[in-house]
RNA sequence: GGGCGCUUAGCUCAGUUGGUUAGAGCACUGCCCUUACAAGGCAGGGGUCAGAGGUUCGAGCCCUCUAGCGCCCA
């Protein structure tokens, strides 16, 4: 079925279903780990959580991978995408909990073994949603390949590493503050807590002081319940309103213990009162107070944050009421002096929006100075290079400052500890399988029941999915991967622990470059969420548009370090684009009537000026959108395609070359035995080009090009597998394109003069051209026809002494004048009016080169080709200025 | 409080190391269904590059300050 016979609308639908099926069954998407010439290009996909659904992020960084594994492939390169799953404990664990209440069930009704066979059996129903959506997206991964961080290898990696560090010394158990969501009943680490600025209250308590009643202390917090556990009130010792308390002992309030004023340095004098209460169990700033001072840490909460026996007569009260209860009753007691509305910063569970609680309790850390230090030197030292360059300063900031990292989770779904207690003894047992009985004392032994932080598996990810801990041939052939390419909020989460682990057991880096990509906003600029509803879906717009405008849209905006906007108007321009690209073709494949290739000899081509022209443009196109895709400007190589497709191949190429194509030519479609006829000629180069240009956008329009692409002259199975244009160097020819330009600068003159005359479009005029500049006369002359054909002349007359005819107008070019004849059509009125503007224009530009030109300053210091410059160009206003004069004068006669 | 970024046409943004009359897409205006494409063609209007100062022969670009917006960390 020929493409021409079709719709003058490109259908995706059909297209896409179609060409990623032939794809996937040819095995284009297959790395091969046994081949030993092509060289390798490897990446792995930030693996999305089981329970997610595509949206515009994943849309945009898996464009963005998609792109560079075609473009890679095409080059020669073996190229190995691996695709994969997150089990993400909390969220899965969430969704399967939410499951079971409606049935009205909780997981402790079901057990432990019983709720972890429900959740792979949810994910082997639902978890592969993402999946199937990022085929859809013409994800070209290597499926054979896909990996969830819950599979048994992957599992092994996890407990290697985890043994291993902790061997080593680097993991360990300790009672430390942790940030605890009271709702999911884990530990969070820190960078699952999200801070956001809220509206509270400060309030000024008064602790009194034991021996002096009457006298008080006044400390302001935002959760005053917290008072409950005070151990201590600390005042900066340069602090002059209060050093003299120092060592004195206050009775806190409610709870009438006595506790003491102490001097610490880190407490702020602008701070509230100058006085803070301390309560080390539930403060991470106070809790190290508590260890440089000693202090009793005293937990007033459990789990669930409801109050406990230490608690006093707060106990079984949830915090929040008991902070109510608690403030009415330092009312009552007068010790409330002040209330202030404030605005502070309060930590969020980032899976349930819980307020989260810190409370001091026993996990499990890894400690992260030792692998922070190689990890930080592999960027300082170029092994590792962010791109845009400008994260490298925010991965620094983040790994000086970095603390131990807590990696027990009191969750059901995930990798299970290996760390085993004797009952008896309480011996520490880690191990990769569970020990019979204690070593130490012979005693049983059961599994502490804590899982790991979810990132723990996932920051193996580039090792663990080819194999490790076992030596596979994948290990070997793609391991360093190429580039990793992500969003910048998980730089901490996953990136800089990627680094640090591939560096610990790889003993090398597991990537060289680190891709962050752009921030999806909506059109207004925001940042799309659930909440302020202004998500756009990736699966209607590509349903609407089409993928590969979807996929264009995001490519063309993904500029380094600028968010990106999405909207409707721009789907619907790149949808338009890729119509633009099917009607070309069409039109392409309609004049290949009858025309083969496989005759076409270079030599005996008859290439015109826009041949050649065109051919040159080409040629930079490939080295300009070759380079922007090494360099990762995806929106350049969009951007340099676009334009080249849109406006030098459709607008000029396709135009100049129309009348050779057209078979009223007769005269072109003569040929001889030594030359290829005018038609013939363009037929070749005109389907050739574009049959390369589809190649240059198939990174980004996988679909479409690959539809067209296949009905064209070309060689091989598909475009996928077919070669990466190289640029041929020697056909890039700026004479060329300088002479093209004119013939199309005049073409454009006297269309303007049409234009603002009110010619019809249908009419022809006559033209006369007067030059002295024996070049441009010659390429007027050689290249006429273009004149004529592009802007509807009659009659074109040109030479050194063609004469200015009464009524036309006139239009001004470098060394050039232009006469579009107007008889009967021409407002004489209007056109004094234009050619007095004109002049203005020049004017004031020869005024501006005339300042530049007479400061001295400049003539010494700027470099001669920029003084040349600025005299040619000056020289040029003048003279054009002259001649616009003259007309004006003609016509004002 | 510490750090980072942004401000260029009505809107969304390009503008590589300072050097022609600062560009594009969308929107807008006029003409045209010219047989690839009206999801199109041709032509056009629209900007004191946030403000102030400085460096320089020369600043949208470099430096300082100011204003506004946004993000990250504490």
């Amino acid at each position: 079925m020929a493409i021409h016979e079709l719709s003058k609308r490109y259908e995706p639908k059909e297209v896409e279903k179609k060409w990623y099926d032939i794809w996937l069954s040819k095995g284009y998407f297959t790395a091969d780990a046994n081949d030993g010439v092509k060289p390798v290009y490897s990446l792995v996909i930030p693996p999305p959580n089981v329970t997610g659904a595509l949206h515009m992020g994943h849309a945009l960084n898996n464009t963005i991978q998609d792109a560079l594994s075609r473009f890679k492939r095409m080059q020669g390169f073996n190229v190995l995408w691996l695709p994969g799953t997150d089990h993400a404990g909390i969220a899965t664990q969430n969704v399967v909990e939410k499951e079971l209440r409606k049935e009205g069930k909780t997981r402790h009704d079901l057990g432990r073994e019983a709720f972890e066979k429900r959740v792979w059996e949810w994910k082997n129903k639902y978890g592969n949603t993402i999946i199937g959506q990022l085929k859809t997206m013409g994800c070209s991964c290597d499926w054979t390949r896909e990996r969830f961080t819950m599979d048994e290898g992957l599992s092994n990696a996890v407990k290697t590493v985890f043994v291993t560090l902790y061997r080593e010394g680097l993991i360990y158990r300790g009672n430390y503050i942790v940030n605890w969501c009271p709702r999911c009943q884990t530990a969070l680490s820190d960078i699952e807590v999200e801070h956001k600025d809220t509206q509270g209250h400060f309030w000024y308590i008064k602790y009194p002081l034991k021996d002096e009643p009457g006298t008080c202390v006044t400390v302001a917090t935002t959760r005053p319940e917290t008072m409950l556990g005070d151990t201590a009130v600390a005042v900066n010792p340069a602090d002059e309103r209060w050093n003299k308390l120092i060592g004195k002992t206050l009775l806190l309030p409610i709870m009438n213990r006595k506790i003491k004023v102490i001097a610490d340095e880190s407490v702020d004098l602008e701070m509230g009162t100058g006085a803070v209460k301390v309560t080390p169990a539930h403060d991470p700033n106070d809790f190290s107070m508590g260890k440089r001072h000693n202090l009793e840490e005293i937990k007033i909460m459990d789990n669930s944050a409801i109050l406990n026996e230490n608690a006093g007569k707060y106990k079984g009260k949830d915090r929040f009421t008991a902070r109510k209860e608690i403030i009415a009753e330092l009312e009552a007691l007068g010790l409330l002096s002040k209330v202030e509305d404030c605005l502070h910063s309060v930590g969020y569970c980032s899976r349930c929006e819980t307020v989260v609680e810190p409370i001091v309790s026993l996990q499990w850390f890894v400690k992260m100075k030792p692998l922070a230090e190689p990890a930080v030197k592999a960027v300082k030292d170029g092994q590792i290079k962010f791109i845009p360059g400008h994260w490298e300063d925010t991965y620094y900031q983040w790994m000086d400052n970095i603390r131990d990292w807590c990696i027990s989770r009191q969750l059901w779904w995930g990798h299970r500890l290996p760390v085993w207690y004797c009952v008896i003894c309480k011996e520490v047992i880690v191990d990769y399988t569970a020990p019979e009985k204690c070593p130490a004392c012979g005693g049983a032994v059961e599994q502490d029941p804590d899982v790991l932080d979810t990132w723990f598996s996932s920051v193996l990810w580039p090792f663990s999915t080819m194999g490790w801990p076992n030596e596979t041939p994948d290990l070997r052939k793609f391991y360093p991967t190429a580039v990793l390419s992500t969003a910048f909020d998980i730089i901490f989460f996953w990136v800089a622990r990627m680094i640090m682990l591939g560096i610990k057991f790889r003993c090398e880096v597991p990537f060289k470059d680190v891709y962050i990509h752009a921030l999806i906003r909506d059109a207004e600029g925001k940042k799309m969420s659930k909440s302020s509803g202004n998500v756009v879906d990736p699966l209607v717009v590509l349903d609407q548009y089409g993928t590969d405008a979807l996929r264009f849209t995001l490519a063309i905006q993904a500029a380094q370090g600028r968010d990106i906007t999405l909207s409707d108007e721009r789907f619907e321009g790149y949808r338009n684009f890729a119509n633009k690209i099917w009607n070309a073709s069409r039109f392409v494949l309609m004049n290949l009537e009858g025309f083969d290739a496989s005759v076409i000899k270079a030599e005996k081509l008859q290439l015109t000026l826009a041949d050649r022209w065109m051919l040159s443009k080409f040629n930079r196109l490939v080295i300009q959108v070759t380079k922007d895709l090494d360099t990762y400007n995806f929106d350049k190589a969009a951007g340099g395609l676009y334009d080249f497709m849109w406006h030098e191949f459709c607008d000029w190429y396709i135009e100049l070359a129309k009348p050779r194509l057209n078979p009223k030519n007769i005269e072109a479609a003569v040929s001889t035995p030594e030359k290829h006829s005018p038609r013939e000629t363009a037929q070749f180069l005109i389907s050739e080009t574009l049959e390369k240009t589809l190649r240059l956008l198939h990174p980004f329009m996988p679909f479409i090009t690959e539809e067209i692409w296949q009905t064209l002259p070309h060689e091989g199975p598909s475009i996928m597998t077919a070669k990466w244009p190289e640029a041929a160097r020697d056909e890039i020819k700026p004479d060329f394109e300088a002479e093209m330009e004119l013939v199309k600068s005049i073409i454009a003159s006297i269309r303007n003069a049409r234009s603002e005359g009110k010619v019809n479009p249908g009419a022809k005029v006559n033209v006369n051209i007067r030059t002295s500049d024996e070049g441009y006369l010659r390429t007027i002359q050689n290249n006429s026809h273009y004149i004529v054909d592009l802007a509807r002349v009659e009659k074109l007359l040109a030479g050194p002494l063609v004469s200015k005819p009464e009524l036309s107008v006139t239009a001004v070019l470098p060394r050039l004048e232009i006469f579009v004849i107007l008889e009967g059509l021409i407002d004489l009125g209007k056109e004094k009016v234009r050619l007095a503007g004109e002049i203005e224009k020049m004017n004031i530009e020869i005024a501006k080169a005339k300042v530049k030109l007479s400061n001295e300053s400049f003539l010494a210091r700027a470099p001669v080709e920029v003084i040349a410059g600025e005299k040619k160009k000056q020289q040029e206003y003048i003279e054009k200025k002259q001649k616009l004069e003259e007309n004006l004068e003609r016509i004002s006669k």
